[in-house]
Parts: C-alpha cells; structure tokens; sequence
DNA sequence: TAGGATTTATACCGGCAAGTATAATCGCGG
DNA sequence: CCGCGATTATACTTGCCGGTATAAATCCTA
C-alpha cells in the first residue's frame, strides 16, 4: 500500500530525519485538508486517509488535533514574520521596506497554511496555544504598524493613521486566503505587484509624474 | 423566569408580529454567540440560554443550526447589497459612490452580523444554501468591480486592475470583523472615514493639493 | 538471527451536541 | 369557562469523531 506523494512510500535511511519528514507531511496534509474542509469538517481519519494510514499513526507524529491546528498556524505566521525580520534589516525607506513585506506576506498567504493563519479560529486552540498565537500575530501587526511610522517619519509615507493603515494594509493581504486558489490565475507575486500599486498610489489619479511601486 | 432583554418578557399584543419579533432575537443571538465562540463552539443550548429559553422553543421559529447561520449572513450581506444599491442610485463619479459604499460596508461589518458574513465558513451551509451566499458575495463584488471601472472611465480613479484594487478593498473592510469590538475606540464612520483616506490618497505624499475623500 | 525499539493497524470507548417525541401550559375566541 | 391552536419544556435518541488500549509487524543492531 502507500501510493505515491506522502514520505511513507520511501523506504527509509536515517530515522531521526524521516520522522521529521513525515511529521512535516502530516502538519501539511492537516493545512490542506483544513482549508479545504474547514477544521472542524475536517475529520482526523480524513486527514490519515489522504496520507494513506490510518488515525492512530497520526497520533505518533503529533499528540491531538490542536497541534496540528497550532504547528500550521505557526508555520505560516512565521513565513510572515521573517519577512518582517528581512524588512527590518534592510537599508531603505519605510515605503520600500512596507512593499517589501507586502510581497512577503503575500507569498505566505497564498501558500497551503494561508488558510490557517488566516481563517482559523483562536477559539480552537487552548488558551495557552491561542496566547501564544495571538502574540505571534501582535508582533506582525506591531512591526508593519512600525515600518508606517517610519516611512512618515522619512518622508516616504504621507501622514495618517498609522495603525488603520496597517489594518487597511494586513486586512487586504489576509482576505487573499478567501479568494485565492493553486488553480488561480496569478501568481503571488502578481498579486502584491497589484496591491502595492494600489496601497502606494491610492485610487485618486495623480497629477505629475509620480511615485509608483516596483520593487527596488 | 425570563429575565429583561429577549422579547419573551414582553406580553403579546398581536401574534403575528410577535412572531417575528422573537425570530429576530433568535437570529441576533445566534449571531452574537458565533461571533463570541465561533459557530461549531456554540451549542443551540447556548443560544437557548441566552434568550432564557430551551432548545426545542429555538426549533420552534427556526428550522435547525445551519439556517440560522444562513439568516445571519442574509442580514449582513442585505445591508451592504443595500449600500451597493443607493450607490447605483446616486447620482456622482464613480469615486464619490465607491466612497460611499464603503461607508456603509464598514456599518455593516462593524454589526452584530459582521462576523458570519466574514468568517463563517461556507463549509458549514448545505450545498443549496452555500451556492445562495456566495451569489450575494458575488454580487457585492461586481457591483464594487463595476464602482471601480466606472470611476476609471469617469477620471475619478486612477488606472488600475478593477479586480485585485475591489479584492484589497473589500478586504480590508472584512477584516474589520476580526479585530472590531463594540467597546472599541473608533466608531464604524471613524474607521470607514481612515480607511477611505488610505484608499485615496495611498501612502506616497501628494506632490501638490491634493483630493483627499470626506463624502460629498 | 535473536531481541529490542520503532512504527503501524484493529477495534474500541466516551462524550458531546443536534435534533425529536411527547406532553404540559398558555391565552384567546366563543 | 371551555376548548383549540400556539407555544414551550422534559427527556430522550442518535451519530459522529477525538482519542486510546492493545497487539502486530517491521527494522536495525549485534
């Protein structure tokens, strides 16, 4: 049995690092399904099913259903963070740091733990897992809050509130988990081309020659 | 027993509207426990308790848990289809009704039913139900594709993809209902009032005077 | 090739919550 | 004040699914 796709089929080398791969695949396996069925459809035996094993081997790689929730969670939230951490060492303006974690953060979103982070309730986490979710979160929200600040600061940004900027900002790159699909016809990066012409120019045509966003 | 609040301290008058009445409250209470558990987290006994009622009393003006789930998205989705609709009456540039659109999706989110409309799953509605959602989504979105297109024609909104600019748009307006407490410090109008001045402007400083976007 | 660790499957438990008989009660018209 | 429809409660059934006890197979090591 075990068809191709799914580390299970490849006879093994070393055990530490195979058992690696196979929890990986089964956090993967879990995204997927949870974005396809949502999580709480989603049942455990699916889940195996797709993997081509059955519910109890899942609980070898994984100790309940939360954590397979949370590890997705944190997979996903973490792409966007270290996106953050790029922008942050970066030697640039506040507006080209902010595009630059924009076409992170898109890359992130369209990924299969898109959904997750995105759609995904606290309220299915266990107060500890969801504290340290939503402090995950917090740090995002706060650093894309700092880039703003920054680029009024430098002059890259014009004036405004920068905290419903930032949500006007994640807002838009999060609802692309509601929309987006593998089969859809941009890219990711096509994706964040559009919204950072938009985020940058705004929809009131400007005047000279100005200001638009490619990346540097 | 039945406590203040809920209309089933308030001896009838007619039945009809009675009726109605206490359907409504259902609804509303059903909303409001979503928006507080989630949906699979609330049990029909919660929302019985809410209304100081049993379970069976809520199969009494309502079929069963999935239609109330349904009702609340028909609310929320009404108001803004609603909004989308004055706009189409208006008479203004593309932008000035875009801007007002706005106004009132941000109303809507910012609701009791804010939180079905955006974060329900689709999952959760029978295939029938499902498919009529995501006709009114559907709706509102070309309707705001539509605002777009006509503001680029008109001169009030600068060239871009009339797609992806109503996908950020409407957005950042949903995720309004993820971090939107009554309690909080911004009034629905506040936020909507930031936000379309983002939108507007962007984030690159006008050169010149420029168009900012208080309603007409 | 024996033995211990690792990995996987079979078969089950228990709880929760949606939904449903069934029957009691309430309030109005006659 | 009688009775009939409208309304509500008590108490139950049912199925699903997360989780687990147990045992079998597999695989490396010596």
């Amino acid at each position: 049995m075990t068809r191709p796709s799914s580390p299970w089929n490849v006879p093994p080398a070393d055990r530490e690092r195979q058992r690696e791969l196979k929890r990986d695949a089964v956090i993967l396996a879990a995204a997927r399904a949870f974005r396809e069925r949502g999580y709480h459809n989603t049942s455990l035996d699916d889940i195996a099913a797709v993997l081509h094993v059955t519910k109890p081997t899942l609980y070898y790689y994984v100790s309940n259903k939360e954590q397979m929730l949370f590890e997705c969670f944190r997979e996903g939230l973490g792409r966007i963070a270290a996106a953050c951490g790029e922008a942050r060492d970066a030697n640039a303006s506040g507006r080209e740091r902010l595009i630059a974690v924009v076409r992170g953060y898109a890359e992130a979103i369209t990924s299969d733990f898109g959904w997750c982070m995105v759609r995904a309730e606290d309220q299915d986490l266990s107060p500890q897992m969801s504290a340290r979710i939503k402090a995950l979160k917090s740090e995002i929200d706060q650093d894309i809050r700092r880039l703003v600040r920054q680029g009024i600061s430098d002059g890259s940004i014009a004036a405004g509130d920068p905290k419903m900027v930032a949500f006007a900002i994640a807002g838009a790159l999060n609802w692309i988990a509601h929309w987006y699909r593998d089969d859809a016809s941009l890219s990711a990066s096509a994706i964040a081309d559009r919204f950072i012409e938009f985020f940058v120019n705004g929809l009131a045509p400007r005047v000279s020659g100005a200001t638009a966003g490619k990346s540097p």
